[in-house]
DNA sequence: ACTTAATTTAGTCAAGCGATTAAACAACAG
DNA sequence: CTGTTGTTTAATCGCTTGACTAAATTAAGT
């Protein structure tokens, strides 16, 4: 198994047919034959490269953990200067630049944003891997910088802001098609991106009492 | 049909359990024999009553819809006074009140809060019905509010702050359990509601730059 | 109490599911 | 070009699903 070309490309087509069809209908009620048709393989191939439908799922979510893990909040984290208001709003910034980017950048598979907290809203086998290997360590880290910008925080209050921080971004992945059904378009702008991120930096910064004033152009 | 006592109990107890099962694993991932059992039912009562399982699905987002539309917006619309900024105020208060309410009360079922949105995620056939009953009414109300308080807003900025302001509460809704299990709690206490609430409450106030102090107690 | 009709029940059905298999095919080494 | 072996294919398995049905049961009107 793994030897000739054409493993690689099937293994790719059928992690990236699941993606897409999970994040259309839900983990949950992809087929095996639907799997298949999409990625115009067969479906025995599924149970050849992966073992089962569980292990390919499995498959497609970690390819996304790895994309997670391959931009990490360490590179902001150990290039920030949070000993000054200034530091400050730009690591803010730069913290929720990367959420955007990981959530709504082209070069990121649009089925990515659309599965990864897809595990995290039910009960599911996957969970477990998915919050030892992404949401803890992301929600540490973020809890530590949220204090050492405002050292008065404790740990629940830290998180809480955090969520109030990436809220508006994640609603707009969750509910990405029935918002741009309202918006009477079919992906999002350029423009309302920006929108987006610039008013979530700027609630976050009267959130945490930063100056709004940026460092670079 | 409905003749009988047990008749309307044993409907209810279908769309409870319906309603329960569907919050804890996915609407799709439902099941007529786990309806059934979690209801003490028979699964030939759920297409006696209902017709089919989709339609029992339908009756309870339905249920949903009706506790929604029995706290109706127009009723804080209608008493609102929007011409001073202390109106404006409270008026946004209580929008996010209700909003709060009807996702945390523990007076409303928790499952409601975990399924109205979970159709508006996926493709599915009962969006359209869920989009004319509640959706499209809410946010149109919405928009209209907010273009009352800025006059400047179009349409489009109008819904944009709308969901910032319901980004956070909507957010602790869908994620319950996830958010829960780092909290290490089962069920999310009155202090930590209150705390999502209020800061929902400031962070919209400050978006829209009206005063943050309020009118009664 | 009896009758009637509403409701509940257990059993059965075809369809679609994930998984498995053996045969057919195709890539690569020599 | 040929043999080997990795890969793909189509057919089939047992199982669960939503739906249906006829029989049993129960509630209410008389």
């Amino acid at each position: 198994m793994g030897k000739y070309q054409s493993s690689k490309k099937t293994k790719q087509a059928l992690i990236v047919a699941a993606g897409e069809l999970a994040a259309e209908c839900g983990i949950g009620l992809v087929t095996t034959r639907a799997i298949a048709a999409h990625a115009k393989e067969n479906i025995g191939s599924i149970h050849y490269h992966f073992g089962s439908k569980e292990k390919l799922l499995h498959a497609a979510i970690y390819s996304i953990i790895a994309r997670w893990q391959a931009t990490p909040l360490s590179n902001i984290v150990a290039n920030s200067d949070c000993s000054t208001a200034a530091g400050q709003t730009e690591t803010i910034r730069r913290v929720i630049k990367r959420f955007a980017t990981l959530l709504f950048d082209p070069a990121v598979p649009a089925w990515h944003s659309r599965i990864l907290y897809q595990v995290m809203q039910y009960a599911n086998p996957l969970q477990d891997t998915f919050r030892t290997l992404l949401l803890n360590p992301e929600l540490d880290q973020m809890v530590a910088l949220i204090k050492a910008i405002d050292v008065d925080l404790d740990d629940e209050t830290a998180q809480f802001y955090y969520f109030f921080m990436i809220t508006p971004l994640l609603f707009h992945a969750d509910y990405k098609y029935a918002v741009l059904s309202r918006l009477g378009q079919t992906e999002y702008e350029e423009d309302y991106l920006r929108k987006l991120t610039d008013l979530s930096i700027k609630q976050t910064l009267l959130m945490l009492n930063l100056p709004l004033g940026r460092i670079d152009e």
